[in-house]
DNA sequence: CTTTCCTGTCTTGTATGCAAGATAGCCACA
DNA sequence: TGTGGCTATCTTGCATACAAGACAGGAAAG
């Protein structure tokens, strides 16, 4: 487990709970994050669980609705292209930016290839999706840069929030192949192949998407009345929260 | 001034103030952050002060003490080097991404381009310092997506405290030049060659540099007494706090 | 003169209390 | 059946109080 800003014990524990909660599926876009559930839960006040959120809220993961609650986020389809628009190109600039693949670097990338292939052997559709998205964390890793493994972190959550609002199936092998093919471009040392390969693979997760649903179920509703389409960034408006099952304390 | 965060009115005010004037160069890398006189400059409590501090620590601009006080980060050598390296990665991606250029950003650009000549003329170094910085942000803001602003902007943050540390002399005409090379191969629809003349520009940046200097004073004696290193991102570590002129409260 | 220790005062860390908006459910009424 | 409005109770927003570590300065001892 890397590190790039380990240290203070408990503080960054809610917070990285939430996030690898997220990478690994187990948490969905959408879901509300009670700030007395989460005090409960971590035995601390709301103050330390507030902080957790505002970080959390920089970092993009969640969103608070005033005085509703704190919600992971629900990326629109906007947001969607945005996120793997930046993913493609950091991810491609960064194996342009690489020149060797060092042996303890296609040591680790085997050993990951490999435990993508055992866990889809075996079904197991959270493992997967973590580690679908801990592929590409991984290359980061190799460069060795905490800036933009730390950068590459936070959008994978995004990624897999997206692709739990928007993936009508989910293409595992596919996603595999395109993985492997960008580990031989890298063994070969030809990283520009990998680069171009990098972006095709982005290319056809996001095509394998239908932005068309979910997130902002008013949508048929509002164009029909033609409303302005949708608040992209900016805060507030109603955005009727889809109703969750958690019940509060 | 570009959104992409908006609203929340005076949340983000002690953020973005703080921000803006590292941007411009008018706080210093180890300035002190005193909650308590933040608190007061803002007629707010130390509880919202904590939070932006908290929202400025996650974007990589701040950095706390335990009990001893936030303070504007001094990047380490190391550091320093790993966030030119990340703006290359991104930056260059970013241009090659591009397919082309619209005559709104062109003319951004060029106005943009006399603004840094005009400050050269009348020797203005603060405003120089924010141009020279603003000039990527306002090329990331031609691609419209907000993530990879918001990434190159706390950045481009991040290398003016750099420079503030470790630039001995300010080479202005040498940085406007990169610029303006850039921009012609945008105009010329080369943006392949744009990534490589940005990629150039960041490396003569980085070479200005003299990065066994300034921040960690203790330097030279800690490696004559062979002690490790330093401390690389973790936190307390008694790191001796270069003498503040500020007193608090 | 140097060293050690002690104490006052600064800082942030954390919990708690109160204010106020948002919502759901109910009741009255048409 | 449907509609409007009230209220109880949830939520977060924000300020404040207190705890506790860090540091500086001075006094006392060598």
């Amino acid at each position: 487990m890397q590190d790039s800003h380990t240290s203070e014990s408990t503080q960054k524990t809610i917070e990285e709970t939430i996030v690898s909660g997220i990478l690994s599926a187990k948490i969905r876009p959408g879901t509300r994050l009670s700030e007395n559930q989460l005090a409960a839960l971590f035995s601390v006040s709301r103050t330390r669980v507030r902080e957790a959120m505002m970080r959390l809220e920089t970092r993009g993961i969640v969103h608070v609705s005033p005085r509703r609650g704190w919600f992971v986020v629900e990326p629109s389809g906007e947001e969607a292209i945005a996120v793997y628009e930046a993913r493609r190109v950091i991810e491609a600039g960064l194996l342009r930016s690489m020149r060797v693949l060092t042996d303890e670097g296609r040591e680790a990338l085997g050993a990951h290839l490999n435990e993508e292939k055992s866990a889809m052997a075996a079904g197991d559709r959270q493992r997967l999706t973590y580690l679908m998205g801990d592929f590409h964390i991984r290359i980061a890793e190799l460069s060795g840069n905490a800036i933009i493994v730390d950068i590459l972190r936070d959008l994978t959550a995004r990624t897999i929030l997206i692709s739990m609002l928007y993936q009508s199936e989910f293409h595992a092998a596919q996603s595999h192949d395109g993985h492997c093919r960008i580990f031989e471009a890298m063994q070969a040392g030809d990283f520009v192949r990998a680069a171009e390969l990098s972006i095709e693979h982005l290319d056809e997760v996001e095509t394998g998407l239908d932005l068309t649903t979910r997130p902002d179920p008013l949508s048929e509703l509002r164009s029909s009345l033609s409303l302005p389409p949708k608040t992209v960034s900016s805060a507030p408006t109603v955005r009727p929260q889809k109703p969750q099952i958690q019940r509060s304390n």
